[in-house]
DNA sequence: GGTGCATAATTGACGTATCAGCTACCCGGA
DNA sequence: TCCGGGTAGCTGATACGTCAATTATGCACC
């Protein structure tokens, strides 16, 4: 027994797949963030939030919900919004019935921002991921991508 | 047949697969760039940096060599290369031959955090990726990545 | 009605990623 | 020799992500 599996050492296996795994995910979220940006002058951040808000009643969102919705931090978030802001894709809000919070509002020009890049988003998604996989292949990557959610969710409990 | 597979819309499944496996993977990247930082005060991109120039004769490489080792662009790999020069990492020598090069050099202090981060950061890789899947669904997750690389390299060139 | 702790959100500092533009150098040919 | 296009690398501007610290408000309790 020359490979035993140790709880530090990895074999040359787990290293190849580990690599070739991180490298062409982090390879496939660059060049689709870069299609977002250069097609649509927005960036998958922005896409991110003005989906969530696009979706919520009154297009608008507590910060708080709006950051667990995206799953960022909030100081992320008031970041982002505030450079969304500054371009006119959102507008901030005082919360009613509680004066420490804030809410983000769809504007009009949010809205239509979005509408345009829906359309080269879901192509690229299509042309970069969905077209380069079997059926069987696409199944495998949810399985795989859900058992992996679900490890890292325990793990950070 | 009400979901036939258009060129652009995006049935309810394959909207879901991409989501979950783009935001897995992602949230997995992260997590594991902030372990690396938190735990060895090196980034993920000095770790690469790193092992490609330990694994050089010399311990050096030729910037351009070195850029496509890592698979970056010239200009992210020259701010790269300041950072790591400042904290130490490496040094920057003329490249013998061709006076418009440059020669990145590990330096010892290079060398020792890439020892002392190594162990960590494969133990890292364990919990948080190999521990999570069966030995079939890693051999699934290297053949889907595989695939992928694949499909991104055709579309670029 | 004040004290103290928790919560909501923002801010500043710093490292990271991308793009466009720049300098310096190489080399082949008029 | 010098002209010109190509190569190597660097820089500045801007956006993004994380951390620690800060401000302002809510609220329970005495």
């Amino acid at each position: 027994m020359s490979q035993r599996r140790g709880r530090t050492a990895l074999t040359r296996t787990e290293l190849d797949s580990w690599r070739v795994f991180v490298e062409t995910t982090d390879d496939l979220r660059a060049t689709l963030a870069g299609r977002l940006q250069s097609e649509s002058g927005i960036s998958a951040g922005d896409y991110r939030v003005l989906l969530e808000l696009s979706e919520a009643p009154g297009r608008r969102l507590r910060s708080s919900h709006l950051a667990d919705a995206v799953g960022w931090e909030r100081s992320r978030l008031s970041h982002h919004l505030g450079r969304m802001e500054k371009r006119g894709l959102i507008r901030r809000e005082a919360a009613a019935g509680d004066n420490r919070g804030a809410e983000a509002v769809l504007t009009d020009e949010g809205r239509d921002a979005l509408r345009r890049s829906s359309v080269p988003h879901f192509h690229a998604i299509r042309e970069l991921f969905l077209d380069a996989l079997t059926p069987d292949q696409l199944a495998a990557a949810r399985d795989v991508a859900e058992t992996l959610r679900d490890h890292l969710a325990a793990l950070e409990r």
